[in-house]
DNA sequence: CTGTTAGCGCATTCAT
DNA sequence: ATGAATGCGCTAACAG
């Protein structure tokens, strides 16, 4: 079913069958001559092939979205956000898992030039940055997600990490806290990073600060180094009452090095995480969290993209978005907990 | 970048760097000649264009793959299954959530017809079948993941329900249990179906039953179908010490109900789920669930396509995947439940 | 308003 | 073993 056999149907020529069918240029043929095209191709079932479209036009209506992993529950709502927005108005996304191996992100990266996207939303957390600005230099447009770089040289779309800290803090501080730990992320990661630099800003805030004893870095967001972490600190010998995790999986981990410890949550021990991870709040105690707009962050990274898409100029700015707490019951009044 | 290009290059006719380049096609040129081409090829950082390439091939290398929502825990995993096995060969994924909505559903399939899939992947729990048949019979291969049809009109890989319900009776049963209680989830779903069939199946092999009223069905897999399905079960008067579940949210939804009674878990009631989700070995108590291979099953479908797509007889088979069973804490000996 | 023509980048048939 | 020519299905520039 070609174009050609419409055209036979209708008695037109192919390149007004082409006309008739596309959106913007139908103004361009009488009406009555459209409305016969349109239903000869009705009648033929013709399907315009987006391939052959593509070729010529030198457009795909294809994205690449890079992430680390579709098993780590943070990218699937990520990822919503974009397809929705995207398939709006005819996009489509072609998503690659990097796995963080560099190796698989360059072979993905060429896959998806190969295949002629238009353009990339990449989400990994340590992408080759050279590689992407390059691809940007050359004309491509990108735009990152949840992550940014420091010079500002690729837009970006991420939450707002130090907003997320000063939620956090204000929370417990609320709640009568003094003491308070933080169990960190990955310091080379930015949403690690800033979670941890909000932190400290918003302790000062608050008048308090946080000792290096009362700090531990994990090496990764993953529920055995936020255990190791944890119990770095509560075994420093300094009096904690309430953590606050670089993410959720930390958090999991600080239960573990509590429990480990004879010690309760709340009671003895508040903890807050960041993310609102799905069934967070099926965990025992339910876990109070910065909950971050996911998929509205792959919503505004999708319009950013589709904004440079059609010309506007490559705004390379990063853009906050809010995130908001939630509270459970994995934080409780300092003053609840029993004496020591 | 095109192939005249590197063919200027190296001087020869832009038909022979076709062939040069061309895995399948490079025996017919010589040697040397076709390592001057690489050579041109590599230096102009040349990237053969995909979107051309299907147009004269007509094939595209790309697979549609149809599931209700990203965000569902259940996917991503048979996502990175089909994904890591296509690009292996070198197919792309296109995703496409359709939320269980038959517009959408068709729209999607439409879309993905237009850029001219070389195959389907299905995992949609009720999708519109005429679609689909009409699809496989105008000759585009599909294939089933996670879901058949009752006809076996379409190849399905599934996980083998009856043998995971198998798993979890006879666990409880081995632990003493014999007022087995079934939350089932919805039966028109060919999963709910089938763990309540396999599950009737179990205990008669074990010289039990399951009266009416020890089943309760749920007219969704979600954990507030799941509670009010338990509720029931539990308020019909008789005596229940184990539950198994149609699914990990359903057991979820169990939890809920045996908390709001005062009853623990699994001192009172053992609960079994099924899927073995993320994160739910962190509920309290850690829930026992039949574990099903999602990557596995991912894989196996697009194996069972690629198949088809070099030309394999279509096998119109169901191919079963055994699931297992993952012991945690939610079940106990029926001996150590309080006598009531 | 519609027909004509050309060509997007590539694979492939037919010559040579 | 390589060159030449053709066309995949469509859009766009130009005529008429």
């Amino acid at each position: 079913m070609t174009i050609r056999d419409v055209a036979k149907l209708a008695e037109v020529h192919p390149g007004t069958v082409s006309r008739a069918l596309n959106e913007e240029t139908r103004a361009l043929v009488n009406f009555e001559t459209a409305e016969r095209v349109r239903r000869a191709a009705e009648q033929l079932g013709y399907r315009p092939n987006r391939i052959a479209r593509g070729l010529k036009t030198n457009r795909s209506f294809t994205i690449g979205v890079l992430i680390p992993d579709l098993t780590n529950p943070l990218f699937p709502p990520i990822l919503r956000g974009i397809e929705d927005r995207l398939e709006q108005v005819g996009y489509t996304a072609l998503i690659v898992n990097t796995d963080n191996d560099p190796v698989h992100e360059r072979r993905h990266l060429e896959a998806l030039l190969a295949r002629q996207v238009d353009g990339f939303i990449a989400a990994t957390a340590r992408l080759d940055t050279g590689s992407l600005a390059r691809v940007a230099a050359d004309g491509t447009p990108v735009v990152l997600v949840n992550r940014s770089l420091e010079d500002g040289a690729l837009p970006a779309v991420t939450v707002d990490d130090r907003h997320g800290s000063r939620l956090a803090v204000d929370h417990v501080v609320a709640l009568g806290h003094t003491q308070i730990a933080h169990v960190a992320g990955p310091q080379n990661v930015s949403t690690g990073h800033r979670r941890y630099l909000g932190l400290l800003d918003a302790l000062r805030a608050h008048g308090l600060e946080a000792p290096a004893e009362r700090v531990g870095f994990a090496a990764a967001f993953s529920e055995p180094e936020g255990e190791r972490a944890c119990s770095a600190v509560l075994d420093g010998g300094g009096r904690v009452t309430a953590i606050v995790a670089g993410n959720d999986r930390l958090a999991i981990g600080c239960y573990d090095a509590l429990e480990a410890r004879g010690l309760r949550c709340p009671e003895d021990v508040s903890i807050i995480g960041f993310n609102d991870m799905p069934f967070i709040d099926r965990l025992r105690p339910p876990l109070t969290s910065v909950r971050i707009p996911q998929r509205e962050i792959g919503a505004v990274a999708a319009d950013l993209l589709l904004g440079q898409l059609s010309g506007e100029p490559p705004d390379a700015r990063e853009i906050l978005v809010a995130p908001s707490l939630i509270v459970r019951s994995s934080t409780a009044p300092a003053a609840a907990a029993p004496g020591s």
